[in-house]
RNA sequence: GGCGCGGUAGCUCAGCUGGUUAGAGCGCUCGACUCAUAAUCGAGAGGUCGGGAGUUCAAGUCUCCCCCACGCCA
């Protein structure tokens, strides 16, 4: 048996998530997770929110909540959400957890004890009315380039030129409008990234079989220009993992917190941590620490291409720089990005269909299915409405779903709702076998690649080999003469669902379910071969013709959602 | 402006280290079937693989130049 650790992109607290983020990290991780279950693999499949940093505490403040009850509120509706496609998290934590805390502490205490940490002296500005330091982009003024008012601090968006806050004509805060702001003195801790870049360098180069997209982009974040920066860990924030060296203070850092890229990837670590107190207290150094069992784990992480520098380098950063035998990624799959109509999905801008909005008009199954089997694995991909319901209509409604209602139809009219007895295999259905087991085995193979859209390519075409059987077949043809071959045609139709409903379940897991319930079958079993897989059901085993799996999704539907998400969500 | 990733049938996409008549799904046309969610199955028509030059016995697949789209950065 294998041990897969699995982790998919943790999402920033601020709000829900739209499909683009969904099918870039949470939904493919989850299809391997389910994967790798069925394949009775042990699995710990992790995610949790990202809560620190300026934007929690923005959004709090403009929902007139404090930032800890703001964060609480909205991880419980992002795991209500998850939970609505069927995410299958064995944890959904909190990088604001206190096991996050302590973690977090430590590493910052090991990486200064290996002289990784160095202290720097920056200027800031300060904002008296507000109380508090003001990253860059939170200034606002008169763009000294073009004349634009409402320039950033790090850069004027109207002319696109790079500003330092100090450019600024009459620069105020963004968070309250006020314009007495100072510059302070301010220190920072900093972590000589530039000092491992030699070991991450080779560390990356001995990943072999990671993707080009993986490695190109953390190829060119080692040698561009200066090379891998030294980066500041550390903020002038109240929301945060306060700093601290290990179990000690820190002199000199009192009334900082961690820098939030620096705590979010070690929420990782903490989350199994999580996991295992919630379960009681689980062993989770088993899957984490090499010298503590976890030397046989694969360690699989799930991202969008814009996270792979945290990933590759910066998270890499901190472990190697700790000293301690923790886990380092095995394979890193990352995605490109989901388009939506022509332009891209926003957050900031509100374009798109959300998570949330997406449940509203379909169950999880509609999504899952249509987003894996078209998800952006090799470059950017596009998400119409079109194409959406063209996708789900074709391939679950008449494909899977139709082939399904047919079979169980016809035996109910024929035979009644029990499996028919009689009848043996002739040359169609040893065809049949023989194709099943080339088409499973390469399925197998693709799932453990993870190549998802090769993958849905492969079910689908063992949802039509159903079809091309039972159109050959004829069964409806051949209870005029034959009712025992009829039977015997019918029965193996029975047996394809349930296999069906095995091989689907990472996909649709809610269609699979109601296939089990109708087939009155327990969990799911993974065929070893067809010719066992086919004799699931034996005769006389009872069964209930199910409600149609899928609705086809109709023109007026379509028009009406491509209408009601062709602007911006409010 | 620099860098990155792409530009393959109407649409969405496969095509590893160069090698027989370039593939799939959808859409379209025709045919078969009638058990089924007007579903299914079969057949067919569609491409000078962005443009140009080069390397080679042989290039969608390598090299160079250019054009276009997207993304990232300065």
């Amino acid at each position: 048996m294998q041990r897969h650790l699995i982790t998919s992109a943790i999402p920033y607290i601020n709000g829900i998530k739209h499909l683009g983020n969904l099918v870039g990290s949470q939904l493919p991780a989850d299809l391997y997770a389910r994967y790798q279950r069925a394949r009775g693999n042990e699995v710990l499949f992790l995610c949790a929110t990202d809560e620190h940093g300026t934007p929690a505490e923005l959004a709090a403040a403009k929902a007139g909540k404090p930032v800890a009850e703001y964060c609480a509120e909205m991880h419980t509706i992002q795991a209500e959400i998850a939970k609505g496609f069927r995410l299958s998290f064995d944890h959904f934590g909190r990088s604001s957890s206190p096991q996050n805390h302590a973690l977090t502490q430590h590493f910052a205490g090991r990486l200064a004890d290996a002289g990784l940490i160095r202290e720097v002296s920056e200027k800031q500005v300060y904002s008296n009315a507000d109380g508090r330091f003001l990253p860059d982009r939170y200034i606002e003024g008169t763009c000294p380039n073009c004349g634009y008012e409402k320039a950033r601090g790090d850069q004027c968006e109207n002319c696109t030129k790079q500003l330092d806050p100090t450019d600024l004509i009459e620069p105020r805060s963004a968070v309250s409008g006020s314009t007495d702001l100072e510059v302070r003195e301010t220190k920072h801790l900093y972590l000589r990234q530039s000092e491992l870049k030699d070991d991450l360098d080779a560390w990356i180069d001995s990943k072999t079989d990671w993707p080009i997209l993986t490695t190109s982009i953390a190829k060119k974040w080692l040698h561009d220009g200066d090379g891998l920066q030294d980066r500041g860990i550390t903020r002038d924030l109240d929301w945060g993992i306060p700093v601290r060296r290990g179990d000690d203070d820190w002199p000199g850092m009192e009334g900082k917190v961690f820098y939030v890229w620096f705590d979010a990837p070690i929420e990782y670590i903490a989350c199994a941590s999580e996991w295992a107190d919630a379960q009681g207290g689980a062993d989770w150094e088993r899957w984490w620490r090499t010298d503590k069992g976890a030397d046989d784990v694969r360690y699989t992480q799930f991202m969008g291409k814009d996270n792979v520098p945290f990933h590759t380098l910066s998270f890499p950063a901190t472990i190697l720089g700790s000293g301690e035998p923790w886990k380092l990624v095995d394979h890193l799959k990352s995605f490109n990005y989901l388009n939506y109509d022509g332009g891209q999905f926003s957050t900031s801008q509100g374009r798109g269909v959300f998570m949330d909005q997406a449940l509203e008009l379909l169950p999880p199954d509609y999504w899952r299915w249509w987003l894996l089997a078209n998800c952006p694995e090799t470059s950017d991909s596009e998400f119409t409405w079109e194409l959406f319901q063209q996708g789900v209509n074709k391939d679950l409604a008449d494909v899977l779903g139709n082939f399904v209602s047919r079979v169980t139809k016809f035996c109910r009219s024929k035979f009644g709702e029990a499996v028919p007895a009689g009848g043996t295999y002739g040359a169609q259905e040893h065809a049949l076998i023989a194709e099943l087991d080339t088409r499973i085995a390469r399925y197998a193979d693709l799932m453990d690649a993870m190549e998802v859209r090769k993958s849905a390519q492969e079910l689908r075409a063992i949802w039509v080999a159903g079809n091309e059987y039972l159109q050959a077949a004829a069964p409806w043809a051949t209870i005029k003469e034959d009712a025992d071959t009829a039977a015997m045609q019918i029965r193996l139709g029975l047996n394809l669902i349930a296999l069906y409903g095995a091989l689907s379940e990472p996909f649709i897991p809610d269609a699979a379910a109601q296939l089990q319930t109708s087939l009155n079958l327990g969990d799911p079993q993974w065929p070893e071969n067809a010719s066992e897989a086919l004799a699931v059901l034996k005769p006389g085993h009872a069964f209930v013709v199910p409600d149609n799996l899928f609705a086809k999704i109709s023109d007026e539907d379509r028009a009406d959602w491509q209408e009601r998400f062709a602007g911006v969500r409010s």
